[in-house]
Formats: C-alpha cells, sequence, structure tokens
DNA sequence: CCTACCGATCGGTAGG
DNA sequence: CCTACCGATCGGTAGG
C-alpha cells in the first residue's frame, strides 16, 4: 500500500509524522495531544519534530484541508457526471465511503478537530466544507424537482445523510471488529435511505 | 424555564458553573478549554471555583453521567411498554430529540468528550451507553423477527440511525437559524428511515 | 470570594 | 538528530 502524500514534499519522516499525529489527534483529539506523544509514538525527542514541520498547528492544517480537497474534487466531479438524481446520491455515498475507509487515520478529525484550526486554515476548510454541502443539497433538490425524491425539507434530508455517514469516520476500528466490509455498509445505506426500513 | 438540576445539591452557583463549563467544553472541547475560560464566563477569579467543584474532571463527569442516565432510562421505560416495534422505534427517537433539545449544552459532550473521562466515570459511561446500543439493537432485531421490519444488517443498521440522530446534538444553533422545529426534524427523519427517500 | 503562589507541562528555540 | 533551556499557561492549593 502506498504510503499518503498530504503534501508535495517527498520525506518519508515527514509523512510518518503527520500519520502518526493523525492517529493520535483522532484518539485523543488535538488539544490533548502533546508534541511529546507524538515524537514518543516515533521514537525521536520532540525537538526533532521541527526539522521536518513548523508547529503543532501546521499538522492539523495539512491533514485537514487534504481530506477536505478529496472531498470537495469528487463531488465535484459526480455532480457535473450525466446520471439520473438517485445515480448520483449512490455515488457520492460510495465516494464518502472510500475516502473514509482510504484515510481512515484522518477522516475522525473531521467530526470535531476542525474547530481547533486557526486562520487562514480554517477559513479555507469552512469554503470547502460549505462548497460541498451546497453541491449535495443541489443534488437532493434536483431529484426532489425532477420527481425522483419525495418532497422532504432538504436542510434536513441532508443533514440527516450526512450525519449517518459520519458513522464511517469513526468506527474503523469497529466495522473491522465486526467483520464489516465497505459493501456492507453502502448496500445497507442504499436501502436505508431509499426505501426505508420498513418491510412493506 | 426551570434550571437544569445535574445532581442533587442545591448551589445555584455551582449549577452556573456547570452550564457554562457545558458551553465551553461543546464549543471548544474538553482538553482546550481551561479553568481560566470557565471561571471568566462566571465573572469570578480561577481559585474561587473550587469551592464549588473538587476539579475539571468532576465537571465532565457530573454533566455526561447526568445526560447518559437520562438516555438509558428513556429507552428502558420505552422498550418495556406494549406497543408494536414500529412504535417503539418511533418514540426513541422522539426521545431521543427531546433530551437533546432539553440538554442543548450537554448533548454535544456526547460526540467526543466522553473520552476524556477519567476511571471509574469513564466505566460507568461506557456502561450506560453499551446498555442503549444493546436495547436500541432489540428493538430492530426484534421487530426484524416479527416481520414488521426488513432483514437488514441490525449492526449497521443500528449505527447508521443513532448515526444520524447525533446530528441533533450540535445542531441546536443550525436548526434554530434555518427556523427549524424538532418536530420538523422527528417527521423527517421517521419518513426517511420507515419509507426512504424514493417516490415511489 | 480574593491574592499569592505552587510544580508540572505546554509548544517551541538555540546551538551544535 | 540531540541536549539544554525558554516563557507561558495549565490545574490546583494555602491562607485569609
Amino acid at each position: 500500500m502506498l504510503a499518503a502524500m498530504y503534501d508535495p514534499q517527498i520525506d518519508s519522516r515527514r509523512q510518518n509524522i503527520l500519520n502518526q499525529a493523525a492517529n493520535l489527534f483522532g484518539q485523543k483529539g488535538y488539544s490533548a495531544t502533546s508534541m511529546k506523544d507524538i515524537a514518543e509514538a516515533i521514537g525521536i525527542q520532540t525537538p526533532s519534530l521541527y526539522n521536518h514541520l513548523q508547529s503543532k498547528q501546521e499538522i492539523l492544517q495539512v491533514l485537514l484541508l487534504f481530506i477536505a480537497r478529496l472531498f470537495h474534487e469528487g463531488i465535484l466531479q459526480i455532480y457535473q457526471r450525466p446520471a439520473s438524481h438517485t445515480e448520483k446520491l449512490q455515488q457520492v455515498v460510495k465516494m464518502h465511503i472510500r475516502i473514509a475507509t482510504d484515510h481512515q487515520q484522518i477522516a475522525p478529525l473531521l467530526l470535531q478537530e476542525w474547530k481547533q484550526l486557526e486562520e487562514p486554515a480554517y477559513s479555507e476548510f469552512a469554503d470547502l466544507r460549505r462548497k460541498y454541502h451546497n453541491l449535495f443539497k443541489t443534488i437532493l433538490e434536483e431529484g426532489i424537482a425532477a420527481g425522483e425524491f419525495k418532497a422532504l425539507n432538504a436542510d434536513i434530508t441532508l443533514n440527516l445523510i450526512l450525519s449517518a455517514l459520519k458513522w464511517i469516520y469513526g468506527a474503523a476500528d469497529y466495522y473491522t471488529s465486526h467483520a464489516i466490509k465497505p459493501e456492507d455498509i453502502e448496500s445497507c445505506f442504499a436501502e436505508l435511505v431509499f426505501n426505508g426500513l420498513l418491510k412493506q
């Protein structure tokens, strides 16, 4: 498996630091994780970290902007494809699960840790997030207008679906221990969202 | 509106501290919130806090065990009532929205901040959480066995529904600014989960 | 409820 | 990549 490239710099030690930091930020939270924690996870002294990065905050920014751009590019591509709105929604869900699975260390940071971003990274992240929500909402609204979807409140529906998808961010441990495959989540999610839980 | 009573002590200053702390913990996170932050929100000096509580950790424990017990008692009562499984699921969703709305300051702590609990509070919280999940899952499984629900994977379905409900925890600002009422969420959620998004 | 103060730890720098 | 070290801030205590 190729190591994830969060930024263009070719520095495997830096990549290692970013990965370990992502794990710790996801488990304990950004504020509760010290640079000493990260250094110990790597096996070096704390000051040595600063040969590979400028600050603790830089780590958070690189990780979150990397994954936020992935999500944004993904939904933009799907939105522009010629397909029914039902198919588009299905593809967005699939993309969501794929990115969260491919980047299990970073995905949990999307839950709360983005709040710890400082400017200008905070605004850049918020902008990507807003664009993602808007495109997702547009797919729902166009699906309603086209008569494919029920005329439910688009804001609430959007947020309920996004919130359900967030389960995948932090549940990597859970569904490996329960032998759940990404395809299982995808098919269960699709059946639930499209046709509902009731039998008849 | 009556002030929430998190514990039996009649000390309105203490209640005020707990409320302000809950707000800050929810916004910035437990670790990123200092006792100085809390004291300033109240308008007193930091050491004065310790006349009303023993430690920062005690605040987190009181808040989280209070709301965890509410959820547990709520689902236990619903589970024991004579009703169809569909009605029970609907009532659980309703209870969920009601508790999260009544305790908007505390609900966001259920997302991530419980990880910062120390023993023995951590285990007590985890136990209530586990019992809640088990009862919820049993309602789903009994509904499947009774032929009311489709035979979807109960674990995945449980987690997708719980994750969707978590939207309400942190979205108090959002849905007041969008003029969304709790009943709107409840009806949208019920339609989506029971019958799905597709029109036909 | 305050002032004065404690040891521990924080992110980060200097210099080699 | 290390050792030595910095000022700032942390949660919390003493004492009144």
